[in-house]
DNA sequence: ACTTTATTAGACAACGTTGTCAGATGTCCC
DNA sequence: GGGACATCTGACAACGTTGTCTAATAAAGT
């Protein structure tokens, strides 16, 4: 246990190569080899391809740091957030590195609180400091609008994912929850069911009503409408899911099949009936939100709609760098995923 | 949709203070303000209060990349994962980035593959050009010899979290899997189960022999010895784990209780206990091991075993940050939480 | 042929810190 | 009182890029 070896003071990394090197080896200037790497307009064919053979036999990649130091960029994209959703916000994070490695770009993590008063003094002094390429703001930060203010006096390019409130005012990137919910219903509907129950996502959170108004809009299409006590408040927390759905199962007149406003809370309903002694789907059928990781990790597997959560923040990574498309809004696709926790009424 | 703010070239951000500001403010050079950030010795005390001051008064903070690049330090440290659990990473990323955050470092997250023949050479690359201050592994890079050889040569500061091989080799953070295991073993004993059935972890995941181990021996020490049928194989998967639950399930002198090596197969194993028409703990008590988010998010919740990831990540930080204990190798304690998946033999 | 203009390349100064090294000041001892 | 020493501070040169400005060359227009 003595030998092994501390981390102390002095270490000298190796050597890698810079952008004198690669200078040399080209027979140019840095300036020149700056600008190849920049892609930088006005350089002549045969320069570019000796600065391009120099780099790749050197191994070269600048440094970031002195990069963004002399630069204007960094390189460097911020993700705050308030850490609603564990499995969401992997996603998120999963999604947006992923894009970020594929664009040489870099994502820096930052939790914050949603109700910290020094928010936007917080974020604008990061962003400055580390000259962050740009911000992407998740839910519920992304409503405040006293971020977007100071974000957008800052000059700090933002894409927000999920919005609620003021679309216009940022690019951003969304789904829609409506369309979504909707698909919901009609699966209930067409398996035969007609007393249907909801378990409502949170109040605070923009996608919840709109679920909402999706799922009663399309039952009423099918000519089902929801009674009152079918319908019940969340906020998309298993415990809060699981007294919901056991409230609903002691109902006299129990609905046939509930759709719970994200997975965890449907996964509580499965729970639920399950203490009850209900199987699923054969006694009740649920559907949730989300496809979580959740849906696949109990038994029945869950019928749910499949957010696409990492897609969402590869698409606010592109949206940021601004290489494709300029399309400032982008709206992604949404699946219905049947398994096996919906069925035919009484089947 | 046509006036949102695109994202665009120039964007003047607003200015920071600079340690030229400071410095006059204090009435100092600015090298003795570096100093006085550094906590280097030395430095007068009235001028370390004049400093002090400034520094507050203008709300300074040093550029991170003028630092790095003029210092051997990047304040940044890398950690570099392949997705085995999103649960787990979530964990150790939070408690990584949270700690980080206390000590005003930020942590550089890398995606990576388990199986990349690059891997060696790529890291030393990134930490070489962020000047990283040292390194995290998870499992299973973490028992990489090629990866070690290769940070061991480029003097690259590194904690390993939970290593199999060579614990003397690096410092590292880890818990007493086997020691954990037992008390699942004791637990059950205790509750009055004769007929204990077990589900294996993968076997390339060094806690899976541990905790096999443990238990078993536990076991024996109560005068259980488990039947060679009833341990199965698994791989920490839910699918693989509902098989075997059900294998298990499904023999004439079925186990009364089932230890499995992580949440996902136990929660598979109660799964598992539903669709047979099995109650659980009633007729079945299950075990679990690491308290994920799982745990809480099925009926009945799981009794299981915390492993403390998020503390181990915090301590593998403080360890490379070294301002703490010098102490080389951290064991990090560990907790049996009882819940409502176990209970006395025949309910 | 001679300017004008586009294209390409380089010299050199930022960028905001820390490292090195030397200078200034104060203290102690003989 | 003067040297030796400890303590504190500052000037200045890195660090590795990009921005700005200017020079050299080629192409085009008169």
């Amino acid at each position: 246990m003595t030998d092994i070896q501390q981390n102390g003071a002095a270490r000298p990394l190796p050597r890698v190569a810079t952008i004198f090197d690669v200078a040399r080896v080209a027979g140019v200037s840095t300036k020149t080899v700056s600008r190849v790497l920049n892609n930088e307009a006005r350089v002549a064919d045969d320069t570019l391809a000796r600065v391009r053979a120099a780099v790749a036999d050197l191994d070269y990649r600048p440094n970031p740091n002195a990069r963004s130091l002399a630069g204007r960029r960094s390189y460097l994209i911020g993700l705050f957030y308030d850490n609603p959703s564990r499995n969401y916000m992997a996603d998120i994070m999963g999604g947006a590195i992923r894009r970020c490695q594929e664009k040489g770009y870099h994502l820096l993590t930052e939790p914050c609180e949603a109700d910290d008063p020094n928010l936007p003094r917080m974020m604008v002094s990061v962003a400055a400091r580390f000259r962050l390429d740009g911000l992407i703001l998740t839910p519920p930060i992304v409503d405040r609008p006293d971020v977007l203010d100071a974000i957008a006096q800052a000059n700090v390019p933002l894409v927000r994912i999920a919005p609620r409130t003021d679309p216009a005012r940022t690019p951003h990137v969304h789904m829609d929850d409506e369309a979504a919910a909707r698909l919901a219903a009609y699966h209930l509907a067409d398996l035969g069911h007609t007393r249907l129950g909801m378990i409502l996502g949170h109040p605070d959170h923009g996608a919840a009503e709109l679920r909402r108004r999706g799922f009663m809009n399309a039952a009423a299409e099918r000519g089902l409408t929801l009674s009152p006590d079918h319908v019940l408040p969340g906020d998309f927390s298993f415990a809060r899911g699981f007294a919901a759905a056991e409230q609903l199962l002691a109902l006299p007149n129990r609905p046939t099949a509930i759709f719970a406003g994200n997975d965890d809370m449907a996964a509580a309903t499965v729970a639920a009936a399950n203490k009850h002694g209900l199987q699923v789907p054969r006694d009740l059928s649920v559907i949730g939100f989300d496809d979580s990781p959740i849906a696949q990790v109990i038994w029945p597997p869950l019928t749910t709609i499949r957010q696409p959560t990492m897609a969402m923040a590869a698409a606010a990574v592109d949206l940021l760098i601004g290489d494709t498309d300029p399309e400032p809004v982008r709206q992604l696709g949404f699946e219905l995923m049947v398994r096996q926790s919906t069925g035919p009424v009484g089947g």
